[in-house]
DNA sequence: CCGATATAGATGCACTTGCATCTATCTGGG
DNA sequence: CCCAGATAGATGCAAGTGCATCTATATCGG
């Protein structure tokens, strides 16, 4: 967006900061609302959805790691602990020797359906109350541009 | 911003999710860069930035923890490796028998120094090159509402 | 002035993450 | 067909994090 360089500007320097701080703010009140309710991590969830969103067809490991963006060895071990609670089943992959395809349980679903109600108040106490839908749909567009690929 | 709720509208839960990815994102570039550098993480320059800008005088841990947003228990731990390897300085408290002043050191200020030219690349490379200023203006803006007391 | 309660910061222990590397399979050039 | 990479995913070990709790000091109501 704007000319070559490696120096940020001011206000791209400012930004980053607020992202960082807003990024801990939000995360610090979604997290320890799961954790009051008993529920599990939010990146349960997050996988849990993107499983349940991609059906009965799965997805492999791969797949997952670059929807979420988490790293290679620590997707690894969250499946692992998802598996062995019976949430997500892991099956050799048909067209590739070396893959995993990943399906979201009965189990998965029900937890991410038990998971939801206390997740979405988390999300409206952390973020939805400080915004309008507009403001809110400004922000979630500039914050879109950070990880697509332009 | 809303009407009181607990249910968050839509585009806050899109922003919310676009927050995740691309403070994940950015923040993966960050820290990639300084590793790259093999410079320390992101914490210890945000630690020795703000006992930096405190001055003199230093800052209690407290006063640190809630500029930064950091967990105490994080924070305490995070002084012992600075102090650890010279970077800040602890001493006990005048005023608060309990308490601790940190201040930066001199090896503190140069580390700092040392790593800001990467990290500005950093922050151009994951943040500013996306915007104009007028836009990482609005985004920084947007963003300190989820941190800032109302 | 005293005891109850709150606050500052440290810490033991279990769990998670990061890094480097490993194994297994796949793919493309000769 | 085969070998040299490249890619998918797992894992040993060191370091960092989260939780609960601890100690020490401060503050407040009586």
């Amino acid at each position: 967006m704007r000319a070559m360089t490696d120096r940020p500007s001011e206000p791209a320097v400012l930004a980053w900061a607020r992202l960082e701080r807003a990024h801990r703010a939000a995360l610090g009140t979604v997290e320890a609302r799961l954790a009051r309710a008993g529920l599990p991590d939010l990146a349960w969830y997050d996988v849990l959805l993107e499983l349940e969103r991609a059906g009965a067809n799965g997805l492999r490991s791969f797949q997952l790691q670059a929807a979420l963006l988490f790293q290679q060895y620590n997707l690894s071990r969250l499946v692992d602990r998802l598996a062995a609670a019976g949430h997500v089943a892991r099956a050799p992959s048909a067209e590739d020797g070396r893959g995993l395809v990943l399906t979201i349980t009965r189990s998965g679903r029900a937890l991410r359906r038990r998971m939801w109600p206390v997740y979405a108040a988390a999300i409206e106490e952390a973020v939805g109350r400080h915004f309008s839908d507009a403001e809110a749909q400004t922000l979630g567009d500039l914050l879109a541009r950070l990880y697509s690929r332009p």
